[in-house]
Formats: structure tokens, C-alpha cells, sequence
DNA sequence: CTGAAAGCGCTAACAT
DNA sequence: ATGTTAGCGCTTTCAG
């Protein structure tokens, strides 16, 4: 295999034209309406392309003219690299790939440093539309995308703007039967870990202001739907501690476990707003001796692969389907001016994390 | 929240500086060349801009000017969505975006179906140079991203082209030192499983021919090393059973090793050319009461984390690095027009699911 | 079935 | 510091 001589000074459409002594319209049909020339007449073309090693029309002139890129745009929170670390990420982009394999299109990666505001590469981008995928909602880059006059959808966000869809779960809703499943197995002391609710790092305890004022509504909607279930059996919110981690990872949730139980280790259930925080969370319980369900339950939200296989009682919610139903919203709207909002379900997986509490608390009077 | 009217017809730089009365360069500069010009006729440019909407220049229309897409194409073997659930392709994947994000490109997965040879999507791509992870060697869509006149980097695979930058490993040496390894343990009758020889479809026994002819040259080279391997100690190669399987998961690692246990049940050590295979035919010996490693042997190759997790005797390979680098080769490159090569080690991972082999087999002289 | 003309929206010399 | 002039490479009416 030794190939064509790389790099060469490319052959463009016209020169290949003037070459063949045919018009520039007769390579383009060549490349582009084989029906709109005879056979013979477009193999003479398709050979000398190959002898002057000209690739075919360039994407970019194409794309200019035609303006179509072929292509869409996936935006996140974090750093690019974090899409293929996050568990939840990783199905979500699983499910929009598939979407654009199937349409033929590509997926653009638009990259992002959270810190580094280089909101330019949103504008560079050559693109047919995005997909925003849970980010804040002042977030620069995605304000940058709002102002591109491109099809948008939303994932995990309120769409904030008309003429962008959205796909996500009710979080609230979620969080609201995960929370009555605990209020029913009679938990009453309960702490709560949560992700970043602002764009500005802080770890440690989040008072009520900061919950209802987070940026993202994804956590928010998710302590509204807790706080819905315990108010419901009585708690005051008011006492209930949440625990706020930055970063998105089982060493955070570790840590936010450990200041949590310091703080208040007469809690008898530990709710994670995601996954990956409760399984750190249930590392830390092992290092300090606590049992799991016997002494402390422990859940999740997210319902991730390595959650479903240690038992960890969750809220299910279909990531790679969200990624999908993204990608068919912004593939497969037709000309339409409406914006579709899309809810998928959840679903409560009841584990071995959690269970019923034993007569252990003065406040306890279920039974 | 209420943004700005969307999918506006939109503004272009030359109605916007028609609107303001000053010359399209002018316009241009206060975006690329703030110093070109001063900062209240650059603020009464972006101001006009906001108001009318103007999202800043066409992306598309700039790359064909400036002849730069800012951004990396890449290329898999495998159906796009492969990428997110092959723990090795997720590091690739993870490394190369990082290098992307620190040089601000963007990262362009191009859809590929299998089967479905639209090599179009190729040709459509409008991007700087394209990084080529881990194809056939005669794929078609491979051998279209060599028809671009694109800066190119492949990743375990011959570069197979002048000009064209490479990033691997030794496959051979690293399984040349798994295999003496095993053989160093006693292990002499050996059964082999690995990843798909060829670009149709085939599962079951290899023959050697088709080991030595496969146009993979990871499975190629990994084969000749263990062989290599086993050739010291006087086996015959010929005898040593070779099992392949299309799909790259534990369901066939485990439905490999099954056949392959099925019909030589007195081999005392399994090697799998992947670690995913690996965990599945672990799964498989589980299944049929083989104890390992008392009973049989099992080594794979990567050094995935889940074969961490569990004590898999494998190589471990650094993905990320590999991702890593092929992006510092592509992003970083000056005009230099030499090929690079860069092979990156591997270490052997001695774990719990390999050891001596005790006197049981008539073939064993050792100690 | 083929060709001529007209841009898509922008940037980069080169003036002024 | 600002404007003028030429395209980047392609597709697309519209005539022949």
C-alpha cells in the first residue's frame, strides 16, 4: 500500500474542468447529479480526477454555497474530556451518535474549557445546529449558541429561549417518589449530597437561598422534589443539611459523605443527587464503619451501569434516549417553527441500599 | 430569560457595514484585528451588530477564505456509538479530546456505519486533518481520508502511507512478554481467542492463514508475538487453537471461550487479545466450574479499569496517551513534512488469574 | 445534456 | 486608521 502522494497542491473543480475541457456545472454533476450527464462523460471526469488526485469538491466551498455543514454540534459543561469519563454523558452522547449515524451527519465537539472563556469556538463552529447538553443556564457558551441562528435543543435545561426544544426527565418527579420511598421506610433525619449549584466552585453546606437560586435546574428541580416528599411526612426542610461537591466524581462524593456524616452523624439516610456522588458516598460509609442498609441508607439519582450492579437504590432515567430523541429533534424537524419539549420517563429502582428503619429514632412513628 | 429573536434571517458582515456606512474590512477587523482600528468605531460596529443581530462572521464562509476548519476529524472503525462503550476507544477518546480543548480545535466524529459504505461523510468533513483510530487497512473510508489533502495520524495501525504520522504500541513485543510469561509458568497447551481478522463477519477457529493475512494489524502483531512467544519453548503453533470473534465484547469473549473450551477442554491457559474478551471468558469459566486460575489460566490485553478492578493478568497499554499524542501530533505539527512515528510502552500486569501450572500435564518439564 | 454567469460570506493584500 | 480590489471553491438558476 503505498497510496497517492499526500499533500500534494490540491486540483480544484475548475482546474480539473478546464483540464477536461469541460464547463466547472459538468465536474459538479459528475460529483453531484450523475443523472445529469451521460456515463461515459462522468467516468472520463471520475478518471481524471483520480490521475490529477483531486478529492472531490471541498466541504468547505460546498458548505458556503449549499449552506449545509453536514454536521452539528454537541455543547457541555465541562471540559471536553469529561464527556468520556461521566458515566451519563458517556450514554447520552452514545444515544446522539447514534442519532447522526444514522442521519449521516456528523458530531462536532466544541471545545471548552470551563475556566477559559473562549466563547469564540462556539462561533467558529461550522455547523447546522447544536446540542446543548446541562449546562448553567448564564452559561457564556451557551448564550453564544442562542446567538447563532441555528436550530438548538436542550438537554437537562429549561430551553429558556422560544424555537429551542428540549428533551429531559422530570427531575422533580423523580426525586419526589425516591423521597417518599425513604419517608416510607421512615426515614426523618436525612442529609443530602448535591452537584455544583453555581459556576462558581464551592464545596461544603448550601443553604436554602443557594438551592432555589442554583443556575442549574437539574440540581434544583431534584432538591424541590426531595423537599416535596419530606415536607409531606412533616420535616422542615429548614434542618434537613445539603451538602454541596463541585466536581462530579466518586472521590467527591467521598468527601462530601465524610464532612456530611462529621457534621451530622445522627442522619439515617444519605440522598445523592447523582450516581456517582452516592457511590463515593457509600465508600466513605465503609471506611468508617457504617452499614449499608443497617445503619445508614444511601441513594442515588441517575441509574448508571455500576449503580445497577451494586444494588444501589436510584432513580433510573434513559441517558442514551435522551441523546437520541436530541438528535432526532434537531435532525429530523422539518421546517417546522414550534418548539417540542420532550419528558421521558423515570422509573424508582428500590436496591439493597435502603430499608426500612428500626425503632432507632425519637422521631420515627410509622408502623 | 428571553433571548433574542431566533433563526432570524440573519445579518451578514456586508449589510452591517453598509448599515454603518464603512467598508467590509472594517467590519472584519473589529472582530479579528481589534487593533486595526479604534475602539469607538469597533464598539459602534459590535453595537450595530447586537442590534441587528449580526452573529459575528460565517464560520463557514471564513474557513474557505482562511483555508482552516479549526478542527481535527476522527475516524473509527466502528459504528460512532462504539466509541462511547469500548473502554479503550473512551481513553483514546478522552486523551485526544483533551489535546483538542488545550489547542481550542474542535473535535469532528465522522459517521461511519460498517456495513452502510457511505465513504461520502469522508469527503464531507470540513475539518483540518483527520486522526484515523484503529481501521482495517484496506477500509474504504480510510483509504478516502488518504485521498484528502489532510494532515494525517493513524493509531494502531501502519501508517501505511508517506506522510502519514503514527501513534501505537509494540502489540507484538508486549505480547511476546504475556506469553512468556504463561509459558514461564509451565503453560504449554494454550487456547487463544481474539478480535475479528477480517472486515466480514467470521466466528470461529482461525486458521493461519487468516492470523497472518488479517488485515488488522493489532491482532496481527499480538498473535505473531505470542507466537513468537511460544516458539522458545518448542510448541508448535500449528496445534495451538485460535479462536476469532467479530464483535468486541464480554458476550463474545464468553461465547468464544465456550467454543473454545468445548473443543480443547485440556488447555491449561487462555489468552485473549483484548481485555473485554478476557472478562467474558472469565464469565465463561465461571459458567462452567473452572476455577481460575487452579483450573485455567486467563490473560488478556489493554489494561482496561474494569480488568484492573478484578486482577486480570493482561497487558496494559496507555490509551490516553495515545489519544493524547495523536492530537500533539496533528495540532502541533508544524510544516514539517516528515512522518512520525511514536510508540508508546506497555507494561505486563502479573494478576491473580494466571499461575504455575501444577504437575498435571504429560507436556510439562519445567522447575 | 452542457455551459455562462452570478454569487454564498468572508479575509488579505495593497492602497489611501 | 480605513477603504478597494480580488478572490477562496463551489453550486445553481437559466439558456442553449
Amino acid at each position: 500500500m503505498t497510496g497517492s502522494p499526500h499533500l500534494r497542491r490540491p486540483a480544484t473543480l475548475a482546474s480539473l474542468a478546464a483540464e477536461l475541457g469541460v464547463s466547472r456545472t459538468t465536474v459538479s454533476n459528475a460529483y453531484n447529479r450523475p443523472d445529469q450527464l451521460s456515463a461515459p462523460l462522468r467516468e472520463r471526469v471520475l478518471e481524471a480526477a483520480r490521475r490529477l488526485g483531486y478529492p472531490g469538491p471541498d466541504p468547505v466551498a460546498r458548505s458556503l454555497r449549499t449552506r449545509k455543514a453536514g454536521a452539528v454540534g454537541l455543547l457541555l459543561t465541562e471540559a471536553l474530556s469529561f464527556a468520556f469519563r461521566d458515566p451519563g454523558a458517556t450514554g447520552f452522547l452514545e444515544g446522539l451518535a447514534l442519532a447522526c449515524e444514522k442521519a449521516g451527519t456528523g458530531l462536532l465537539l466544541v471545545p471548552v474549557s470551563p475556566e477559559h472563556s473562549d466563547v469564540d469556538a462556539v462561533y467558529q463552529a461550522g455547523v447546522d445546529g447544536f446540542v446543548v447538553y446541562s449546562v448553567s443556564e448564564d452559561d457564556p457558551h451557551f448564550q453564544a449558541v442562542l446567538q447563532r441562528p441555528l436550530p438548538t435543543v436542550v438537554c437537562d435545561q429549561p430551553s429558556g429561549v422560544q424555537g429551542v426544544d428540549r428533551v429531559g426527565v422530570d427531575d422533580r418527579a423523580g426525586m419526589l417518589a425516591l423521597g417518599r420511598h425513604l419517608s416510607g421506610l421512615g426515614h426523618r433525619r436525612v442529609g443530602v449530597l448535591c452537584m455544583r449549584l453555581g459556576a462558581r466552585r464551592q464545596d461544603g453546606p448550601a443553604d436554602l437561598d443557594r438551592q432555589t437560586g442554583s443556575t442549574y435546574s437539574v440540581q434544583r428541580e431534584r432538591l424541590a422534589g426531595l423537599r416535596d416528599a419530606f415536607d409531606e411526612v412533616g420535616v422542615d426542610w429548614a434542618d434537613v443539611p445539603v451538602h454541596e461537591r463541585f466536581e462530579h466524581s466518586e472521590e467527591a462524593g467521598a468527601a462530601g459523605a465524610k464532612a456530611l456524616l462529621d457534621a451530622r452523624p445522627d442522619i439515617t439516610a444519605l440522598v445523592c443527587t447523582s450516581d456517582l456522588l452516592a457511590i463515593g458516598a457509600l465508600r466513605e460509609a465503609r471506611e468508617r464503619g457504617l452499614r449499608v442498609p443497617e445503619d445508614l441508607s444511601v441513594a442515588g439519582f441517575d441509574g448508571i451501569p455500576e449503580a445497577e450492579r451494586i444494588g444501589l437504590t436510584t432513580v433510573r432515567q434513559p441517558f442514551r434516549d435522551k441523546g437520541r430523541e436530541a438528535g432526532r429533534l434537531l435532525l429530523e424537524r422539518g421546517d417546522r417553527n414550534t418548539s417540542e419539549q420532550v419528558t421521558l420517563p423515570t422509573e424508582l429502582v428500590e436496591g439493597t441500599t435502603s430499608r426500612a428503619l428500626r425503632q432507632s429514632g425519637e422521631f420515627f412513628s410509622g408502623w
